[in-house]
DNA sequence: TTAATTCCTCCAGCGGCTGGAGGAGCAAGC
DNA sequence: GCTTGCTCCTCCAGCCGCTGGAGGAATTAA
């Protein structure tokens, strides 16, 4: 099975403008190429090029990813790592979470005080204006 | 009231390399300057970076404090414009906030099934490689 | 053979800053 | 008046994770 950048392209939906960056940043591999100098990818790569995918979707950083993948590739060492990465990972996305309802709070609240009078007397602008009018003092 | 822009600084909590960079971006005027040439701020700027800045932890863009700033000059027009970049940044943010769950969920869901034995027989690699393993495909 | 398509490398740009280099201004102490 | 140390100046590069364009070479289809 020899495939080119376009069809590893398509069969993992990562642009080839994005594999050459994984490549340039060491995610992916440099494969071998063709006579006339064309990447030529392998069932590996689909593999791997998967693997990154979906990690990104899961919003795994660049560099967690390029430990998970390390690991990945010493099947007989304990998990614990892979957890740890993960459980990082998910206190991160906790914190984002949170905040981000925090946020939505100030902002619905702003937003329902809205008179839909003059940009003068808009709450929203005053909230904006002064930070004492916020209920929480997080952000 | 005349500022330096390390005052400037301290008064609102923005970098100095920031306020420089907002007003490269048009966010903050350019302000006028000493004799030996350093920028000198008045009571206006301290307000105004403040509302920049509070706007920035409410997770609004450039853009759209560009356009807030511009509507809040001018306080006689009706102030629909405002709520519609308000809610739209609040739609913006729920969505965000719904991304960001349905992803902890995958992720939790990982995590949690992690038999703790070697990273051959791990179940966030196993998820990680296989897409279908997921419960939800949006992402 | 020619035209269309894909691929190559290199480089710049997105947003929203942040930091460093290398230099000049300025306030306070001696 | 001079030095010391701080702040400020401009310019430029880098962060992350891509994305897209220019300009050219290779491959494929008609």
């Amino acid at each position: 099975m020899e495939i080119s950048i376009g069809e590893l392209s398509k069969r993992t939906g990562v642009l080839a403008t994005t594999v050459r960056y994984y490549e340039d940043v060491g995610l992916m591999p440099a494969p071998p190429r063709t006579a006339g100098g064309r990447r030529s990818y392998g069932q590996a790569h689909v593999a791997r090029l998967a693997f990154i995918r979906h990690a990104r979707q899961l919003g795994f950083e660049v560099d967690a990813i390029r430990e998970l993948l390390a690991l990945n590739a010493r099947p007989e060492l304990p998990c614990a790592e892979v957890d740890v990465i993960a459980r990082r990972h998910l206190a991160e996305v906790d914190g984002r979470i949170e905040r981000l309802t925090a946020l939505r709070a100030e902002l619905s609240r702003m937003v329902g005080e809205c008179g839909h009078g003059r940009v003068g007397e808009c709450r929203v602008i005053e909230v904006l204006s002064d930070h004492g009018e916020c209920l929480g003092d997080r952000h």
